[in-house]
RNA sequence: GGAGAGAUGGCAGAGCGGUUUAAUGCGGCGGUCUUGAAAACCGUUGAACCUUCACGGGUUCCGGGGGUUCGAAUCCCUCUCUCUCCGCCA
């Protein structure tokens, strides 16, 4: 949520900046602009009138102990006109208040001024690539055969047990998720986060608080009887250990990260993009959560790139970073890079991981404050990136390291799986 | 699931209608003393919002919401959560 103090002094910057992202925010802002006014306007009114009360009672008081009875009750008489104005001004200032929120929530996050204009995918910048693309022999596989023929992953197993989408890892295929979690929970330590275990159900405050609430409630599952959702990923309960907390400036940067399945219904996606492990209702995801300094965030960001860049180049998998242009990222994010492996039978690029500055966008619904010395506390910023997310990873290992014998497992991760070649 | 207890400032912990503008202790910060440190002593110690060019002034916050009252941390209702015991259980 964008800091309505803000918008009030930079109006029209926030309309032009969201422009980037598509979104004409001119008739919101006039509206915020306006209930911001009339809300102040009545609390400076409420204040005034409460403190004429809270004298009063005061004196109230005092001429009860003195023991001048009729002059406290003459006094009393006169407070009933403010009560009533109180009550009043204090319904209008929930009312405004409500309403200012309400808006305010929703616009998007100002995008970073390197964020590309377009409307696309297509618009996208790639800003990095690396290794080549694998030349594969037409009878190559797409990984969807692939562990069916070594028996990897069970598709209609899942089926009948949950649904589409809840995929069975059986044998090899189950170790390797296990091997890839260990290498990448390794890998995030050795880089100074540190681990935690999150509950995996969160409550309305946590959806809010990193903003999948209330727009994007549809795409959690909604466990109704305890009114809590399955985590879409770890970012949110990670993240949102510091909801309502004021941090020491010093410990900043604070580096977590945390192993989760994550949950999506992924409500009307369709096609051959959902084929196989491309997209799932449940899967595994390392998530690496940042806290930062306003001043330091942006280095952070184009650090955590790097960091997951080398993941991916230690699992020996070509890849590509692309800054997503304005109208390709999302709600909450400042500015995103996406990393895309290729995927060599698909023939196709995929997504693994999405790295995000949002700055105070999530902080300020957060309340996640720094605080150095004397100063005021001030909004934190925060990023997160995966690292990374497992099906897609695995597809493209699978797919572009299939020989005559077998699989190939990249060297990083044989001390993690225990064995070198899936056949 | 049953029974009971509780929720107060960074932490511990008083307060149970108007000397609370929240006692006291610990911790934190500053100082005195000291070659330095410790101890001791003295001082200081939150957040949000409104208003003001500024100095300052005002309001709100004792789990959330509502009520009684001129006045609520304190009384009433309600919700949530936590703890203890019992039951069940990985």
């Amino acid at each position: 949520m964008l800091e309505i103090a803000y918008i009030r002094q930079n109006s029209e910057d926030v309309i032009t900046r969201l422009a980037v992202k598509h979104f004409d925010a001119k008739a919101v802002i006039a509206e915020i602009l306006s209930v911001d006014e009339n809300k102040r306007a009545i609390q400076t009114k409420l204040d005034d009138v409460l403190s004429q009360l809270n004298k009063a009672s005061k004196e109230i008081g005092d001429l009860y102990k003195a023991g001048k009875k009729q002059e406290a009750d003459e006094l009393k008489n006169k407070t009933t006109a403010w009560k009533q104005e109180i009550t009043s001004l204090e319904g209008d200032l929930k009312k405004a208040d409500q309403d200012l929120q309400d808006k305010a929530v929703l616009l998007p996050n100002l995008p970073n001024k390197n964020v590309p204009k377009g409307k696309t995918p297509e618009d996208n910048e790639v800003v990095f690539k690396h290794g080549d693309i694998p030349q594969l022999p037409e009878s190559a596989l797409p990984h969807w055969e692939l562990t069916k023929k070594y028996d990897l992953i069970d598709f209609e197993l899942g089926v009948k047990i949950a649904g589409a989408g809840f995929p069975v890892y059986k044998g090899k295929g189950a170790k390797l998720q296990r091997a890839l979690i260990n290498y990448f929970l390794d890998k995030a330590a050795e880089a100074g986060y540190m681990e935690i275990e999150p509950p995996i159900l969160i409550n309305k405050d946590s959806g809010f608080g990193t903003g999948q609430l209330p727009d994007k409630e549809g795409q959690m599952y909604h466990v109704t009887l305890d009114d809590l959702y399955m985590i879409p990923t770890a970012e949110v309960p990670i993240t949102n250990i510091y909801r309502d907390v004021i941090v020491d400036e010093e410990s900043l940067p604070i580096k977590n990260c945390g192993y989760t399945p994550c949950f999506r219904r992924e409500a009307g996606s369709y096609g051959k993009d959902v084929r196989g492990l491309n997209r799932l209702h449940q899967f595994d995801k390392v998530e690496i959560v940042q806290i930062q300094h306003p001043d330091k965030s942006y280095a952070t960001l184009e650090e955590m790139r790097e960091y997951v860049a080398g993941l991916l180049k230690s699992l020996e998998l070509p890849f590509r970073t692309l800054r997503l242009c304005g109208g390709d990222m999302s709600f909450a994010s400042a500015l995103t890079y996406d990393m895309e492996v290729y995927s060599g039978a698909q023939k196709r690029w995929l997504e693994v991981s999405s790295v995000s500055n949002f700055e105070t966008f999530q902080s300020n619904r957060m309340k996640l404050r720094f605080k150095g010395g004397k100063d005021k506390p001030r909004l934190a910023h925060t990023l997160n990136g995966s690292a990374l997310a497992l099906p897609r990873i695995v597809a493209a290992i699978l797919e572009n390291n299939q020989t005559e014998k077998g699989i190939r497992m990249p060297k990083a991760i044989v001390p993690y799986t225990g064995f070198e070649m899936i056949s």
